[in-house]
DNA sequence: GCCGCTTGTGGCAGTGGCTGCCACAACAGG
DNA sequence: CCTGTTGTGGCAGCCACTGCCACAAGCGGC
């Protein structure tokens, strides 16, 4: 059967693995915080949630996908906001406006868990890191659209400033998990922003 | 026998493992090079230069080690060039500077081959950028020393400074590989801090 | 109701990175 | 020649991760 013909019905079993893969992924979060990540295993966290260590690496690549997650999903909808800036808005402007999708979403219980779990072990930072690696490449694209100046170094420049804009959002995630939000994530990344203007 | 009084041969000492070290880096990165990260075993490396796996592990921490190196000295030699730059200069300024060490040494045959094979590999750029993060804390004192404004955000803002500096050196290397040298590393930077300003 | 298909799961064995431990060889000083 | 220190190899073991296979669950057609 081909892709267009099938039923819908392939979509709750997807919703159905979504929900058990924020389930598990949840229960890690909580353990690797509790325990520290390198001193829970992978058979720690199914143990945990009911299913075999085999079937943990069937909703996560890896131990550390539990924390950081597939980068493609936000990858994609920053991109789309990233797009459907203005034209001829400053590529500075335009990237701190379209990170702002990640601030609201990573704005609660939740997002400081992750960050703090994240922060903890450098595998995990490391892999964090690998994230903005998928997404620079994603917005390549859309900030070369923005960017005048000599051709011989835009993609240099595009590059440069996607990369510090992570920068600038790392940097507000880390002032945010320090202070235990006593500024929003949104102000600290205007701060950043402004900070390299 | 205390640290102080030990004669100077254990100089020699450490001076034969740093060869021995660098012998092993060097085939290590050939191999690499050759047949891909990954594809290459530790075992592999080992028995090409003639020592045990268990004895690779006493030269290097990891595998990635190998090729991407201890992040102190290097971090050392910049902090102290940071340091040595005028009080009253813009942090910008001193970072674009600092980093000359890191240009100086990087621009030629061996450098090109390691960035072509950090790039090539996600779990050695991982690791590439991991130095990053050392070296943001170590250089962390001496921006702060060049930072004026609100001292509420003046971490925020040197953490902002240093990691885009590294976004900025990252994207002269990427595209300097890129260009097969066609432009020199030092011209790269130049043009991808001045994008930031 | 049965059958057959697809899809998810567990178990098992194996690979590779990495470590602790121990025995042994190399080499210095007495 | 002996002795303490230091480097090395081998072995066993942990853990992340994968390929393979057998099996169970749900769904469609009949």
């Amino acid at each position: 059967m081909s892709e267009a013909t099938r039923s819908p019905r392939l979509d709750l079993r997807g919703a159905a693995r979504d929900a058990v893969r924020d389930q598990v992924a949840e229960s890690a979060l909580r353990l690797f915080d509790e325990h520290g990540f390198d001193a829970t295993t992978v058979d720690d966290v199914a143990r945990a949630v009911g299913i075999s260590p085999r079937s943990f690496f069937r909703y996560f690549t890896s131990k550390e996908d539990a924390v950081v997650g597939d980068p493609m999903p936000y990858g994609r909808l920053v991109t789309d906001d990233l797009a459907a800036r203005p034209a001829d808005e400053q590529p500075w402007d335009s990237l701190r406006a379209a990170l702002q999708r990640l601030v609201d979403d990573a704005e609660n219980d939740r997002g400081m868990l992750t960050m703090r779990v994240v922060m903890s072990s450098p595998s995990l930072r490391a892999r964090h890191l690998e994230k903005h690696l998928a997404w620079g490449q994603m917005f390549e694209p859309e900030v070369l659209k923005r960017i005048g100046g000599l051709a011989a170094t835009r993609r240099l420049r595009a590059h440069a400033l996607i990369h510090a804009a992570f920068a600038c959002l790392d940097a507000a995630f880390g002032e945010w998990v320090a202070l235990e939000r006593a500024r929003t994530l949104s102000e600290l990344l205007d701060d950043a922003f402004q900070a390299l203007r």
